[in-house]
DNA sequence: TCTGGGGTCCTAGGACCC
DNA sequence: TCTGGGGTCCTAGGACCC
């Protein structure tokens, strides 16, 4: 038999979830400094960079000069206190705050940063979790002195090492798992670092609203709110059999857990992408045959441009769809599954040809995607002896000339 | 003048096989 | 003739997240 009293201490779990503070709007105050303490949002389209005037001064777009289907990306918190936030319309947040500045989005220069502060904390501490381009999660346990103070002193220094490599903040949550983690760091934002133990659940967290949970929509939270359930304490006081009857096993199971607080999920550093997709919105709904030449030529580009993502990050596809908004806003998707993977444009195409023609294409569209899925690695599949898939490869340089386009017709005219 | 783009995971039914 | 089930793949839709 062992002693429990003999035994060393067992190191508890202490994970981090890092958030930059409204990361993109950040970075862009960056190169615009003159716009810090301004309204500003970012979204829309590439036509509202700032001019640059002649005395070297720069003139920026302001929202009410807006016109277009673009939403809000991410705003400062100057243009937060207008109510606009991202995901609304530039439209209707034009009439909130007319006066605030509006910049294009710019990817690259986000991705950049990404990588920046990523990296920094990566050199401190290496078991980091990707959840998107601006936060991550990040395995501290067995980083030295973590024990010690439940994480304040890592946390500090990951802060300080986000900011003197990016002149950017970030807001910190630590705890012991990823789902009080996420909480924690947008309860002190921006520039926040908040510590958290399980015994304090009952009094920081139970107060919160339900929808505050990771995983918890608008969906779920209005079917809690139907049950009396607005609060995490509410949701943690609910009888087990009421949620496993109204949300099923699992999510009825997972709901009891997380309001109590335990989640087990490892901090997670690599895992394979699952797809690979490309979409546009219009400018103006288009109607399948009306504006025939304009949905191929935009399809075919689509297309064109998901092969250069696969190509790129050495994928190929084994299943292809596609995904069509129409103006009413439902949503149809269609997908079909290939006898061999590919990555080259033209299968692509075909594939997605042949998802077209299943779908109803009376209404207007506003949204055309492709999407790849069921990805294989190249080099797995055009590789050694562990391939078997092999042979059944589509290269990007095998003969498709049969193939023609014959999308977007042979519909009836719908006026 | 509503409502982007790129993802993940889950559910559920039918086909098909053992 | 009826009854039984498990497992996997494919497809469509939906909730949710950043």
């Amino acid at each position: 038999m062992y002693s429990l009293v003999d035994a060393p201490p067992v190191a508890k779990r202490l994970i981090a979830h890092l958030d930059m503070d409204a990361f993109y709007a950040s970075v862009e105050l960056l190169r615009y400094p003159d716009l810090r303490g301004r309204p500003v949002v970012i979204g829309g389209g590439r036509d509202h960079a700032p001019e640059v005037l002649a005395d070297g001064t720069r003139r920026y777009a302001q929202l009410r000069s807006y016109a277009g289907r673009g939403v809000i990306t991410t705003a400062t918190y100057e243009a937060r206190a207008f109510g606009v936030h991202s995901g609304i319309g530039l439209m209707k947040a034009a009439a909130l705050a007319p006066d605030a500045v509006l910049l294009p989005v710019d990817f690259d220069a986000y991705r950049k940063y990404s990588r920046l502060f990523k990296a920094a904390v990566r050199a401190i501490a290496p078991i980091v979790e990707d959840r998107g381009i601006d936060e991550i999660y990040v395995d501290i346990s067995a980083l030295p002195g973590a024990q010690a103070d439940g994480g304040q002193a890592v946390g500090r220094a990951l802060k300080q090492a986000v900011f003197a490599t990016t002149g950017l903040t970030c807001s910190i949550g630590i705890t012991p798992n990823k789902l009080l983690s996420k909480i924690c760091s947008e309860i002190d934002k921006p520039d926040g670092l908040t510590l958290l133990t399980a015994d304090e659940i009952p009094q920081r967290i139970w107060p919160l609203a339900a929808r505050k949970i990771n995983g918890i929509g608008p969906k779920a939270s209005a079917r809690l709110e139907a049950l009396g359930i607005r609060t995490i304490g509410e949701l943690a006081a609910a009888s087990p059999a009421l949620l496993l009857a109204e949300f099923g096993k699992r999510t009825g199971a997972w709901l009891h857990a997380a309001a109590h607080g335990r989640d087990e999920r490892p901090v997670v550093t690599y895992s394979e992408p699952k797809s690979i997709s490309r979409e546009t919105t219009f400018e103006r709904d288009l109607h399948a045959v009306r504006d025939k030449a304009a949905l191929t030529g935009l399809l075919n580009e689509l297309c064109t441009e998901l092969a250069g993502d696969l190509a790129r990050k050495g994928y190929a596809s084994k299943t292809i769809g596609i995904k069509l908004r129409f103006d009413d806003f439902r949503i149809v998707t269609r997908d079909l599954t290939l006898p061999a993977h590919t990555m080259d444009a033209r299968g692509i195409r075909r594939a997605a040809g042949a998802c077209l023609k299943r779908v109803d294409l009376t209404r207007r569209l506003r949204l055309l995607g492709v999407r790849a899925g069921a990805l294989a690695k190249i080099a797995d599949l055009v590789g050694g002896a562990a391939a078997p898939e092999a042979a059944h490869v589509a290269r990007a340089e095998e003969p498709t000339a049969r193939y023609e386009l014959p999308l977007f017709a042979d519909l009836p005219p719908d006026d």
